[in-house]
DNA sequence: GCAACACATGAAAAATCCTTCATATATTTG
DNA sequence: CAAATATATGAAGGATTTTTCATGTGTTGC
């Protein structure tokens, strides 16, 4: 089943705080590069960053660029085994944000 | 009962084209003031600009801004009755999202 | 029609984000 | 240890967003 029929009155009981933070995940997953690195990382446990950038087809130092920034707000972690370093998703709730999207019958 | 317990893999089978308007999306949703307004309008079904702009405190042109930003990405939609333009939520899923991320405990 | 109210719009400044490029650091291998 | 591999980092530039400010447009009431 998709979205069940939301009714009126909706109650989010954001306080100005929440709000920040749910904009904060919601900006550091806004772009289709982040989008397709949490996809990958929901079906793949860990990944080390030539991986990604081989499926992604991103280059190391930019794709480098969006996993720190990603690791540094708390989406993923990381940790080295040899001369890898592999990341996870650590915040999972992000797929959840994404499949709801991603099951809009518009898009 | 809240996040029902990711398993591996989850695909969220979406193509490039699909990530960039879930992106899309998130982009034009991930702001406080934004929220703030889907928030208002989740429990309101209509709402005028300046009665917007009373219950969050934000300037005239700025939230107009944000308002017709919002219309024309598809978020929102408005009419006019007399003076006033009331606006409200056309694309309900944003609840959704932001529903679930509100759900996240370490928020 | 004119004043007042409600809202929109456009331009410019300020802030933030994205990308590239050059270089640095850590680890393994020989 | 030197070379190679894997990844990070930092600075610079461009692009995009956010905010402000001044002004414009539509509507009502007198």
């Amino acid at each position: 089943m998709a979205t069940p029929a939301p009714t009126l009155p909706i109650n989010l009981g954001l306080d100005i705080e929440k709000m920040e933070k749910v904009a904060f995940i919601l900006k550091t997953t806004a772009h289709p590069t982040r989008i397709a690195i949490v996809q990958l990382l929901a079906a793949q446990e860990s990944l080390s960053v030539t991986d990604i950038s081989e499926r992604l087809k991103v280059e190391q130092s930019l794709l480098s660029h969006h996993l720190s920034g990603m690791k540094l707000k708390g989406i993923l972690s990381s940790h080295r085994d040899g001369k890898n370093i592999f990341y996870s998703l650590k915040m999972r709730e992000v797929i959840d944000v994404i499949q709801c999207l991603a099951a809009c019958t518009f898009l």
